[in-house]
DNA sequence: GCTAACTGAGCA
DNA sequence: GCTCAGTTAGCG
């Protein structure tokens, strides 16, 4: 900013020049007339930088003192540039020497960050050794001018709280009548979920939601994905009435985006309901939390610091004293663990609920001697099926991971050059190596020598093709990857789906078959089990009642025998029992160092562990990258978590290479 | 990350 | 004594 030049303002007369120029003077100076009241703003700078997650004082003159409140965005002089940040609060004095630098400028008064999310993100940052500016660039999006000039809608009137309707529609899931009359008290139950087959659980969860609203409090839901964002939104409407609760959706658009937001910080609605970003939601006067199946790794958030969503709903029901229902057709390890550490109570299907779909399990051998992929006894349950609804066909996607094998004696095939899996990258291309890329052109099976490679299942176009052949006359959709289809209708048909694509039928499906169950059983992963049956159950669990479930594949297996006899809770407690003798999560603490091997060594030589913690690797990674593990007792969780932190600090101020610390990473 | 202050080498 | 490239501390 240049000074006033006088020959260049002719209209102005010499002493309005001379102010101008030692108003100028003052303003470079730091100068400017401070507010009379609380001079101070306390500043979070946003800058990515460890070291300087810490709040800044800056001064605040005169003419911005109404404006610069806490939670409000400002712009900053910050090491000579202007940078971005918040006021957490105004304070009387500060504790920095020198002299202050007034605030540059406040780009809106409307308070963004309200104390309940800024202290969140100090939290959520410690837990995942990351920085609070990362934290509040997941929270709060990005301003849009002309919404915010807008109002927001006005606060709709209370919605009546029906408690017989909402304890019907919880019907055989217990003690579901105590917690809707917790909630409804305003006390702040803690549960976790285990719903029975074939439960409209959106519909559910609005009558938790009305029930807390019934106490004057606010409801936060989130959910996977935006096709369950619609089904909780519809539910909503018809419990709550339509003008009670917004969706916070990823692809809404920064103005809607924005405008949904405001409309949740100034208080104008109560009920949120959204995907991951949701669970940053500024809900006034939380008094629940929601999350449904949260097992399903959508809910991980790939943006550093890699919060979880239900670690996020769970610290904020903590410090909000809010309600919580962790809730699914299965049950994860970590909500397992909640049970078992009795922080949470279990709210779980009785034995008649849990029955209201028949399960079972055929062997595929007969499929294979006839050349196809579906068994007979599948034909026989979609013919019987089809004469009363819909019925859906879960088919693994097509180039899902998942190892192949010796079409002749399934011994997993190997990469010749350094032993990893094999796997098919295409419809018509060769197999290749997951992990170095080497092309496998003239594979031979170590162990019988054979040359011919199980092809796994070639997706859901596939599977309709052969089934359109044995249903001659009936109506095949498929549902997958970029064409998902919400819902069906009632009538007849066979839909065809991938794992986490499959419609909701209207009145639910006559039947339900999951084909080529050993796929998913494949997969390398310590969360293989867990992660087949939640997606086996899901689909299992659109069926309607009275209606079969017919899963392909062996019957012994321990995640087929759960879904056989709808025991999540036990396959959850057998898989908990496992990880903790392994001293896995989530009875130890784990955390990734990932980077570029001469930065990974750094780190992992800089960081100075809590006692009992164990580093293992570094191991080379397929992408020319490095990872080391560590791990601790959960009890020593918060010390890995503050001794990574402490290592991005000191990385990050002595302008080492950055690595990716990942605390809680959801697979290895 | 960036800027500004500081350092020492090179040179008039 | 000065400039300038390279380094580094500290950021209000």
């Amino acid at each position: 900013m240049t000074e006033p030049q006088p020959e260049l303002l002719p209209g102005l007369v010499r002493a309005e020049v001379w102010a101008s120029q030692a108003r100028a003077r003052r303003a470079r100076a730091g100068d400017a007339e401070p507010a009379t009241v609380d001079p101070v703003a306390r500043v979070l700078v946003d800058v990515p930088l460890a070291h300087l997650d810490r709040s800044f004082d800056y001064a605040v003159p005169a003419t911005m003192a109404d404006d610069a409140r806490p939670g409000a965005r400002v712009k900053v002089r910050f090491a000579g540039q202007d940078v971005d940040g918040f006021v957490l609060e105004r304070c009387a004095h500060t504790d920095h020497d020198g002299r202050l630098t007034p605030l540059r400028r406040v780009v809106s008064a409307e308070p963004v960050l309200s104390p309940a999310i800024a202290a969140l993100a100090g939290e959520l940052a410690a837990r995942y050794a990351g920085t609070r500016s990362d934290v509040l660039r997941l929270a709060i999006p990005s301003r849009h001018a002309t919404t915010e000039k807008k109002p927001s809608p006005p606060a709709p009137a209370p919605p009546a709280y029906d408690a017989g309707a909402a304890e019907a529609a919880w019907a055989g899931h217990e003690p579901a009548t105590a917690y809707l009359r917790h909630l409804a008290e305003g006390s702040s139950p803690r549960a976790v979920w285990t719903a029975a087959p074939a439960t409209d659980w959106p519909r559910l969860l609005a009558h938790a939601a009305a029930a807390t609203r019934a106490s004057g409090r606010g409801v936060l839901v989130c959910v996977p994905d935006g096709k369950d964002v619609a089904r909780v939104d519809e539910a909503l409407a018809a419990v709550l009435g339509p003008d009670q609760h917004v969706t916070l959706v990823a692809d809404s658009g920064p103005a809607r985006r924005y405008a949904d937001f405001l409309a949740v910080s100034r208080g104008a609605r109560h009920v949120v309901v959204g995907t991951r970003a949701a669970s940053f939601a500024p809900v006034h006067d939380l008094g629940l939390v929601v999350v449904w199946d949260d097992g399903d790794d959508l809910h991980a958030e790939p943006r550093a610091p890699y919060p979880h969503t239900r670690e996020t709903l769970l610290l904020r029901a903590e410090r909000e004293g809010a309600a919580v229902l962790v809730g699914g057709f299965v049950r994860t390890v970590e909500a397992e663990y909640l049970l078992r550490t009795g922080w949470a109570r279990e709210l779980a299907a009785d034995r008649a609920a849990r029955r209201r779909v028949t399960v079972s399990v055929v062997g595929e051998a007969d499929a294979r001697d006839r050349g196809g992929r579906v068994p007979h006894e599948v034909h026989l349950v979609l013919r019987r099926a089809l004469e009363t609804g819909p019925v859906l066909v879960q088919t693994p996607r097509s180039g899902y991971v998942a190892a192949l094998a010796c079409e002749r004696c399934r011994t997993p095939a190997r990469c010749a050059t350094c032993r990893g899996p094999l796997t098919l990258r295409g419809p018509t291309e060769p197999p290749a190596c997951r992990w170095c890329g080497a092309v496998a052109e003239d594979w031979a099976c170590a162990e019988c020598g054979h040359r011919g490679l199980r092809a796994p299942v070639l997706g859901d176009a596939r599977t309709a093709e052969e089934l359109g052949r044995a249903f001659p006359g009936t109506r095949i959709r498929t549902s997958s990857g970029e064409r998902v289809l919400p819902t069906v209708g009632a009538e007849a048909e066979i839909v065809v789906a991938t794992p986490g694509a499959e419609p909701v039928a209207d009145g639910g499906y006559a039947a339900v078959v999951l084909l080529d169950t050993w796929l998913l059983l494949s997969r390398v992963d310590l969360r293989a089990g867990e992660e087949a049956l939640r997606r086996w159950a899901n689909a299992a669990a659109l069926a309607r009642p009275g209606a079969t479930v017919l899963a392909v594949g062996a019957p012994a297996h321990p995640a087929l025998q759960a879904l056989v006899r709808w025991d999540p809770a036990g396959f959850a407690a057998r898989e908990t029992t496992e990880r903790m003798e392994a001293h896995l999560p989530p009875a130890s603490r784990l955390a990734t160092i990932t980077g570029d091997p001469g930065a990974v060594d750094d780190a992992a030589t800089l960081l100075a562990p809590p006692p009992g913690a164990e580093v293992l690797g570094p191991v080379d990674l397929a992408d020319g990258e490095s990872r080391v593990v560590v791990r601790v007792p959960r009890a020593q969780g918060a010390a890995l978590s503050a001794a990574l932190a402490e290592l991005q600090r000191l990385r990050s101020s002595r302008k080492l290479d950055a690595v990716r610390v990942q605390v809680d990473p959801p697979t290895l």
